[in-house]
DNA sequence: TTGTTATTGAGAATTATTATCATTTAAATC
DNA sequence: GATTTAAATGATAATAATTCTCAATAACAA
């Protein structure tokens, strides 16, 4: 009987096979990762994530893997984080980001609407449109406790 | 009578006074800069015109200037080159960008319809929503051409 | 299997960004 | 206008992020 992650890890091979992206055990476990988590990653979370679960991994594959990934419209970046690090998410289902500028922590929105501004988009432009992205900032409920209680003290 | 250079750091001034942010040279030339130019410029294009406008600049004052800019919400940030530079953009009215992912080039929509979708991020995460931003990743007029010709030959 | 070609990975090289701190400057006060 | 003081500047050092190199390895088509 297969575990979930032996799962998980069979799920992202079909998904590679169907991109005609050759599969190796780096990317199964990078872009299974990327599928079922909700963290948003950064590339050393990955780097990190892919070794502690017994596969090995350089640096340079995680990066040379997930340009890949973008190219091939499997999965996005987020500027999000104001260490400057990029973030990395799955985009199967289009939805949006609301990002906390104290803690960074990201969150989903499932909602497409933002993607009808691609009509006028395209009217206005001229570009031929490929995708977009909608990021909202702001403070998560967490923070704004602890700002909260900081000015009140 | 004033030139038009003179002019647009003057109006630059008084936005720094208005702001409360203590006037230099350095910090009047790059504001007037985002203000007028189009081209939504990167720090090594900032440095380049302050330096070939006959300021003394070093590229730490840019990297200083334009993070005292984005912190008094004057300025917006926008991760738009491929080769992983930062682009800055005056952001008074509310308008989205058109990124063409051959050449870089950026171009405003002005339609704030994009931040109606603010509304429905509070409500549905708890956030304190301070601000967004929408992009359109796609392929400009330009590009357009010289790739559909490479394609024909 | 075997052969071909693409991928991996360790470390070097490069590039981007931030930190340091002596010098200079803005602007508030006299 | 001169004095004062805190803040800004800038040359360069330090750090961190990303890309490059290329020999060894692995995928997979035939
Ligand atoms: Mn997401
Ligand atoms: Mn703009
Ligand atoms: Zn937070
Ligand atoms: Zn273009």
């Amino acid at each position: 009987m297969a575990t979930q992650e032996q799962n998980t890890l069979l799920v992202a091979a079909n998904k590679l096979r169907s991109n005609k992206i050759k599969n190796t055990p780096q990317r199964q476990v990078i872009l299974s990762y990327l599928m079922t988590s909700h963290a948003h990653p950064s590339i050393e979370m990955i780097f990190k994530y892919v070794r502690t679960n017994g596969f090995s991994v350089s640096l340079a594959t995680v990066y040379n893997t997930l340009q890949l990934f973008v190219d091939h419209n499997l999965i996005i970046e987020i500027a999000a984080d104001s260490g400057g690090h990029m973030r990395y998410d799955y985009f199967e289902t289009p939805h949006y980001h609301v990002i906390c500028v104290n803690c960074n922590k990201i969150v989903d929105v499932f909602d497409d609407t933002y993607k009808e501004n691609e009509k006028l988009a395209t009217k206005k432009t001229g570009y031929r449109i490929l995708n977009s992205q909608y990021e909202v900032y702001g403070i998560c409920p967490d923070c704004q406790k602890k700002i909260d209680t900081k000015i009140s003290v």
